[in-house]
RNA sequence: GGGAGAUUAGCUCAGCUGGUUCAGAGCACCUGCCUUACAAGCAGGGGGUCACUGGUUCGAAUCCAGUAUCUCCCA
């Protein structure tokens, strides 16, 4: 069979995908095994696969086919979340692309647009998780809005609503004026803007005085309600208890004392508007004082403003400065560098608005949640997020859990006709609660008006371990009992908050159990700018062309391979080069090992066996040590030891130990026991590189339909001694040795050479001496030989006689290097143990150590010596 | 403003509860090789005052304090 030289993910892919997909690997039902789930973090119904997405469902799906191959019942969940902000903004730019605008159409017809559009995009990023060979089981994937997740997020504020959980309050939101809806903070791009800090006096009440005050929002004055200054300001302190009169309208306003204020700033007298600012807004709470709301919801001036409405709010900002000039009101006008928040997406600056909300209280939700993360129930990776984890939920700030949208979960509140409002499951419930409520038998749900508003995303996807085993609605099934808690969880630090923390809050209040046992928490992928890779940036590559170019192992290597669990990820094309050439150094020494001829007659030559005990124990002890990695979440770690074990021990020193000669074939017992190492270190590599491995695996030897290596057992570590392991080293030193002299002489490797030893040599593995470093004899000597280089290994010395080649001057500059070298360790060495107090305080075990180090370092100066001198 | 973390080779990072001359890995780099598995490769090699300053200790990359710089989170 002719195999190529270099090997072709495109050949092998989606062949072997389809066979996973047709024979139900990917599908779990509860049984008798150990079960082991993950839920993915569900990804955006608006979006494409990204760099990130690569990153967190490489590393689920290596968690996963280990844990597979582990004997485990596997279960991956995948799904997508319905995104409200995110999929209305697109729904709602398509609809303005075709002419149609948002306030034109009903509720109706805009959600009908919106599951238009979902089913047309929404299953993109989950088809092209496919490509990079995430083995979920398709057959349980779930959407936030299906039926029964739908039901679930309804019962859950219903639920929490009757526990007295859920509340109505006033907030401020960023509001986006352009788009006409609230935007989350994450939505906000703060941006440095080169603007004005305007001066503007206002006269005090009863004299002739006047204060003066710094601002960037000039027009924002027509909302004022106050001025604070800092109690322990001098310049101000004859104004305690004064009013001062809001320029152009007239207002008089009271001069209110807090230590917000900073002296330092501005002219250390502050206006207040609470309803246009975050701050102002706390302040006015604090003082009691009035709220004037002055924008309408597209960002123009209304009523309350008194002057200039209608108009726009940058617009007002260049009227009300040129009046106030005029009324001579403005005392100086300085550039200034300030922060304006952006809408993400529309570009539009934010507006500060108050607004009537949802909110959840958080206080008791939060207490099991961050007890159980404490106590190491639930587990991050790597544990520093737990300091930061604890000091979150213990300043936990209330949920608001609305938003001003339409698409998502409508929030089951409804308002009765003469104020107030019953929540309820259903329309018919909410009736019957009504009539309760008011005593009013006649009320029909034409009298009730449902909130327009939706719920918050995060409130759906909280309950997303839960809610797609159906836990919430039907919380004794058979799948939630056996899957749930899940065991690991991947996502990213940004929404530890938001999410995870959520998700722990939800698992403790419905199942009183964590929703898994561990959250490793991903990288930032970014570029090498240390730019985060976004689409709008244009920095990341495409994820499909990527896997087209280098093979999806490639690029889940190239993921791998840098990223430190928490740590940013430094995302560079050549990482992938690099995942692809570990698939093509694979593909190449499957394809060695295939090209050996069998000649069952043959004798295993000694090297041969040999090489096979050594690799057997090393290949036990990496396992065991990949073990450990995994358990730690060390996957990087992992991926590189098995890269190491692969390429360094079993290629370059195994393969080329037992190598025939060319075109001589190999005995059975060797070419069995090499094929043998392939099946397990395929095994080993398959959970990271799914598809070479398989098709690998199927070449190995004959294979029935309905055999695969993704449900094969994964190699557990037997006993190994670490004696054999090192001793083999130094038969890697020695070879090392010969090849170095090699270089530096212009000896080629077909020419053989004559080695001679003196001193302590171990005989065991010398006919793997004699054919890694083609030699022609390995003897003892007990003299120093004349006219040869040599080279020591531990305290034994190696020499090889090479006539006139030999350069004395070279040879002698060599042994002092080492000579050098030897004397300081000494010296280092002594004067420790010269150290009485180190002789006195080191443990024993320290010092015999130290002893010893000294007695080789002693004997290996001494045979420099000689041999210095014996050359001279 | 409050909090968390980081600083080790050109780059990305390991180095757990102090103890081998403890300074390590991968990539990049340099030298020599198209040696019939692999040039997407093979064999070698160079490279770091462990941010800085003190302290604790027989002994510090590791523990403590301060300084500088950076990153993230919350407001």
């Amino acid at each position: 069979m002719e195999i190529p030289a270099k090997y072709d993910p495109s050949l092998t892919e989606d062949k072997w995908y389809k066979y996973w997909m047709d024979k139900g690997f990917f599908h779990s039902e509860p049984d008798n095994r150990e079960p082991y789930t993950i839920v993915i973090p569900p990804p955006n119904v608006t979006g494409v696969l990204h760099m990130g997405h690569m990153l967190n469902n490489t590393i689920q799906d290596i968690l996963v086919r280990r844990a597979r191959m582990q004997g485990k019942n596997a279960c991956w969940v995948p799904g997508t979340d319905h995104a409200s902000i995110a999929t209305e903004a697109k729904v709602v730019s398509k609809l303005k692309d075709e002419g149609i605008d948002k306030n034109t159409l009903t509720r109706k017809e805009l959600l009908d647009h919106a599951w238009e559009w979902k089913e047309k995009h929404g299953g993109i990023i989950l088809e092209q998780l496919k490509k990079l060979g995430a083995s979920c089981d398709w057959d349980r994937t779930k959407f936030t809005m299906d039926d029964d997740l739908s039901e679930s997020v309804i019962k859950v504020f219903v639920d929490l609503h009757n526990k007295g959980l859920i509340y109505r309050g006033v907030r401020m939101v960023n509001w986006d004026p352009q788009a006409k809806t609230a935007v989350s903070d994450e939505e906000v791009n703060h941006k440095e803007v080169q603007s004005k800090l305007y001066y503007v006096r206002y006269k005090v009440e009863g004299n002739d005085d006047f204060v003066t005050i710094a601002t960037t929002r000039p027009e924002t004055i027509l909302g004022d309600t106050a001025v604070c200054v800092h109690p322990e300001d001098e310049r101000f302190k004859h104004l305690h208890g004064k009013k001062v009169i809001v320029p152009l309208v007239n207002r008089l306003v009271p001069i209110i004392i807090d230590e917000y204020v900073d002296k330092e700033f501005g002219t250390g007298a502050l206006k207040i508007t609470p309803a246009h600012d975050i701050n102002d807004y706390a302040l006015g709470d604090k003082h009691n004082l009035e709220t004037i709301d002055i924008f309408n919801d597209d960002g123009t001036m209304n009523e309350k403003a008194q002057l200039y409405v209608g108009e726009d709010r940058f617009k007002v900002r260049k009227l009300i400065v040129k009046d106030l000039e005029e009324a001579g009101q403005i005392v100086k006008i300085e550039d200034y560098l300030n922060k304006v928040g952006y809408s993400e997406r529309t570009d539009a600056v934010i507006e500060p608005k108050l607004s009537m909300q949802w909110f959840c209280n958080m206080e008791n939700l939060a207490k099991p949640a961050l007890e159980h993360v404490l106590n190491d129930d639930v587990q991050f990776h790597p544990a520093k997020f737990k300091n930061t984890y604890k000091h979150w939920m213990e300043n936990v700030k209330d949920w608001c859990v609305s938003r001003q949208l339409w698409w998502g979960h409508r929030i089951p509140a409804y308002y009765l006709p003469e104020g107030g409002y019953v929540v309820a499951q259903t329309p018919e419930e909410a009736v019957e609660l009504a009539k309760q409520k008011t005593g009013n038998q006649n009320l029909t749900i034409n009298d009730l008006k449902q909130e327009e508003d939706v719920l918050d995303t995060w409130f759906s996807s909280w309950l997303w371990p839960i809610s797609v085993f159906d836990g919430i609605n039907n919380p004794d099934n058979k799948d939630y009992n056996y899957y749930y808690p899940s065991n690991d969880l991947v996502t990213a630090p940004e929404i530890l908050f938001f999410w995870v923390a959520r998700m722990i809050m939800a698992g403790y209040e419905y199942k009183n159990e964590k929703p898994f046992k561990n959250v490793y928490l991903t990288g930032i992928v970014r570029d090498q700018q240390r730019r985060k890779m976004s689409k709008s940036l244009g920095n990341s590559p495409d994820p499909i062309e990527l896997m087209k170019k280098y093979g999806a192992d490639g690029v889940r290597v190239g993921m791998l391979l840098c990223s430190p669990a928490g740590g940013d990820l430094l995302f560079d094309e050549n990482l992938t080069e690099q995942g692809r050439n570990f698939g093509n150094k694979i593909w190449n020494a499957f394809r060695l090992v295939k090209s050996w001829e069998i000649d069952e007659t043959l004798e295993q030559p000694e090297s041969a066996n040999k090489s096979i005990e050594w690799f057997k124990h090393r290949l036990n002890s990496e396992i065991k040590n990949i073990n450990d990695l995994y358990e730690k979440f060390r996957l990087s770690d992992a991926l590189m030891a098995v890269y190491k074990l692969f390429w360094d021990e079993f290629s370059s020193w195994y393969l080329e130990f037992v190598k025939p000669a060319y075109q001589k074939p190999i005995d059975k017992k060797t070419f069995d026991q090499t094929l043998e190492f392939f099946d397990i270190l395929v095994k080993l590599l398959h959970p990271i590189m799914p598809f070479i491995t398989e098709e690998i695996w199927q070449l190995i030897d004959e294979r029935k339909d309905g055999e695969s290596l993704m449900i094969e057992k994964m190699p557990e570590a037997e006993s190994y001694s670490e004696d054999i392991i090192e001793s083999f080293e130094r038969v890697k030193e020695l070879i090392t040795g010969v090849r170095n002299i090699r270089n530096e002489n212009g000896i080629a490797q077909k020419e053989a050479l004559a080695i001679k030893v003196k001193g302590e040599y171990d005989e065991e593995y010398s006919s793997c001496v004699v054919k890694m470093a083609n030699l022609s004899t390995l003897e003892e000597t007990k003299v120093k030989i004349d006219g040869a280089v040599s080279f020591m290994v531990k305290s034994a010395e190696f020499y090889i006689e090479l006539g006139d080649l030999v350069d004395v001057e070279e040879e002698l500059k060599k042994l002092n290097k080492e000579l050098e070298y030897n004397k300081g360790f000494l010296v280092s060495i002594m004067k420790k143990l010269g150290n009485e107090r180190f002789v006195k305080n080191a443990p024993e075990k320290v010092i015999a150590i130290e002893t010893q180090k000294k007695e080789d370092a002693e004997s290996k100066i001494k045979i420099l010596e000689e041999r210095i001198a014996h050359l001279k």
